[in-house]
DNA sequence: ATAAGCACGC
DNA sequence: GACGTACGTGCTTATA
């Protein structure tokens, strides 16, 4: 079957996705040509028009190609349309081949085809107060920017085309990061559902809770002050307070009052508790407990996340709007936030899977290292496996500080830390640090010697890449320059691990996504947190659902060296539960 | 508006 | 002796 190539974009009032109006489509089939279709403010007006469309959005046959695509996909599929066809993203293409770019639509039309775009900001005005929205401008006007958007979007299609085979980014754009736009768009709509009775009352409770702490600050300090100001509190702990007479400073002058420096200072001064219970009481309450009910989408009583797919340059997602890749889980005043997660209704029940140590699998099975991939292989717990080598003990023996120490170690070697970094973390002196170390290289001299060849090939290279093929280029991995170059070298050690991680379970998502669909689930994928998915998942799915998303997951990327891949899950009627 | 400092996750 | 752990988002404060 011919395939037909489209390209396609939509123009809205607004950026939210999951709350804006469509305002017309444009597409484009050659170069050099556009067709546009405006919509009218009358949503049964448009959803008539759409309804035109509508066959043509459900062929199979039709490649549609845009520019961050699952923007459009999501205002569609708001008025009940999905594009049924394979999809090919200009942003994301752009993405593999140059991860640390600014890829803004009218950037990479000046820079691949030598053509400044009319602005937006010419149509609508300069953003802030006085913004108005594509809804306000002459359609002759929005005809022109529309259908040269379009025709801007295909032509980038065929410079990118041979960028990608040049750069040899083509197996990770294909199989991994193009495919897996259709699924995020996916799971952006789905959204996920919030106990907002339970986050109101916990607000209550916080807000109560800080008071009380910062009442007894104000007692010990003497002072009322804003205690949210690390300004101000630096001022009243070392300059009134006098309690660190070499209170280091930030760069910019001020008393560094972070949770490391406190807790070093003054063991005993019960000042410094209530300070941290302060920040971490206001923090929860701000960023999460007040804000998350705001962001629910009226429309489907949920909140929608947006995965952000071309930004972290090593190929991990992001999310924003609400950021649910930064919900707490660490102590258990920040763990009650994961109750107010729920299913979609009384059906349905969530469904938590992560992989087990997947990083550190991963430095094992690239680096070959023979000791650690043993470990792995024979199912034992890595830092105790770890701790017994490098403190020269049978694994029975290792006591609970040794293991702490060498899980510590473990997460040093992924993200290039030394000796000093080590010390400070563990709180021991940098001979002590350094012994351990020097241990840890010799027992796994194959992690050594990988983190040896990796720089090597990137200074010979000019860049690493990982498992599938995702290359990060390290322009300073030459630098003459230590503090440059050292940069450059944890970024040439981190990056492979981290973004295999990030191939590894985009994949897992492709597969499980497929798999749902091809069984017909109801249930439906609806997060991702970098070695973690949740599902919303029907009550009589359970069984299907758990083995399915597990087997997938763990046979998503078969790594090297035969390490096993493990994915673990778990059922809950809130997130907490289930992880 | 923007930067700094801080804190949350993996 | 330098420098001193990767990748993100988002809050409040403080200044422009």
């Amino acid at each position: 079957m011919l395939q037909q190539e489209v390209c396609f974009d939509t123009e809205t009032t607004g950026l939210d996705a999951n709350n804006t109006e469509l305002v017309g489509l444009s597409f484009a089939c050659k170069q050099g040509e556009a067709w546009y279709v405006p919509c009218p403010a009358d949503k049964d007006a448009t959803r008539e028009i759409l309804s035109v469309l509508a066959p043509v959005f459900a062929r199979q046959d039709i490649r549609w190609v845009g520019q961050n695509l699952k923007y459009d996909m999501l205002v569609l599929r708001w008025y009940g349309y999905q594009l049924a066809g394979e999809v090919f993203d200009t942003m994301v293409a752009h993405y593999v081949i140059e991860p640390e770019g600014k890829r803004s639509m009218d950037l990479l039309s000046a820079q691949y085809l030598g053509y400044e775009p009319v602005p937006i900001t010419e149509l609508i005005g300069k953003k802030g107060k006085g913004q108005g929205t594509m809804r306000d401008v002459e359609v002759e006007k929005v005809r022109e920017y529309a259908g040269e958007d379009a025709d801007i979007t295909l032509q980038l299609k065929y410079v990118f085309l041979p960028k990608l085979s040049e750069k040899e980014v083509e197996k990770v754009f294909y199989e991994v990061d193009n495919p897996l736009v259709k699924v995020l768009a996916d799971m952006e709509y789905e959204g996920v559902a919030i106990d907002v009775g339970f986050l109101n009352e916990y607000s209550k409770e916080l807000d109560r809770e800080a008071k009380l702490a910062e009442n007894k600050v104000f007692q010990a300090a003497g002072v009322r002050f804003n205690l949210a100001s690390p300004r101000q509190l630096g001022e009243v702990l070392f300059e009134k307070l006098k309690l660190d007479p070499n209170a280091k400073k930030t760069k910019t002058g001020q008393y560094a009052t972070g949770e490391d420096v406190l807790l070093k200072l003054a063991h005993n001064n019960p000042i410094v508790e209530d300070i941290l219970a302060f920040r971490e009481l206001t923090k929860l309450k701000s960023t999460y407990v007040d804000t998350l009910p705001q962001l629910i989408n009226p429309k489907s009583g949920r909140v929608h996340t947006s995965y952000a797919q071309a930004v972290a340059v090593t190929g991990r997602l992001a999310s924003n709007n609400p950021n649910l890749q930064n919900i707490p889980v660490r102590t258990d005043r920040g763990k009650e936030i994961r109750k107010a997660f729920i299913p979609r209704d009384s059906n349905h029940v969530l469904l938590s899977a992560d992989y087990s140590q997947i990083e550190l699998r991963i430095v094992a099975a690239i680096s070959g290292d023979p000791n650690m991939c043993e470990a792995f292989r024979q199912g034992k717990d890595i830092h105790t496996a770890t701790a017994a080598r490098v403190y020269g003990v049978p694994e029975e023996e290792v006591t609970k500080e040794q293991r702490y120490k060498a899980k510590s170690v473990n997460f040093g070697i992924i993200y290039g830390q030394g000796a000093f970094g080590l010390a400070d973390n563990l709180g021991i002196s940098r001979s002590e640090a350094k012994a351990i170390i020097d241990n840890y290289r010799k027992e796994f001299a194959g992690i050594t010697s990988y983190m040896d060849d990796t720089i090597a090939f990137a200074r010979e290279k000019g860049y690493v890449q990982t498992l599938m093929g995702r290359k990060r280029w390290l322009r300073d991995i030459n630098s003459s320059n230590f503090t440059v170059r050292g940069f450059a070298e944890r970024n040439a050690i981190n990056s492979p691990i981290q973004g295999s991680a990030a191939d590894m379970i985009k994949m897992a998502m492709i597969r499980i996504h497929r798999e749902m669909r091809r069984c017909g689930m109801k249930s439906r994928m609806i997060m991702q947190v970098h070695d973690e998915l949740v599902f919303d998942v029907v009550a009589d799915e359970k069984d299907a659902m758990r083995s399915l998303v597990v087997d997938n997951m763990a046979a998503a990327l078969p790594l090297p060296n035969e390490v096993p891949v493990l994915a673990e899950a778990g059922f809950g009627l809130n997130w907490l539960e289930a992880h």
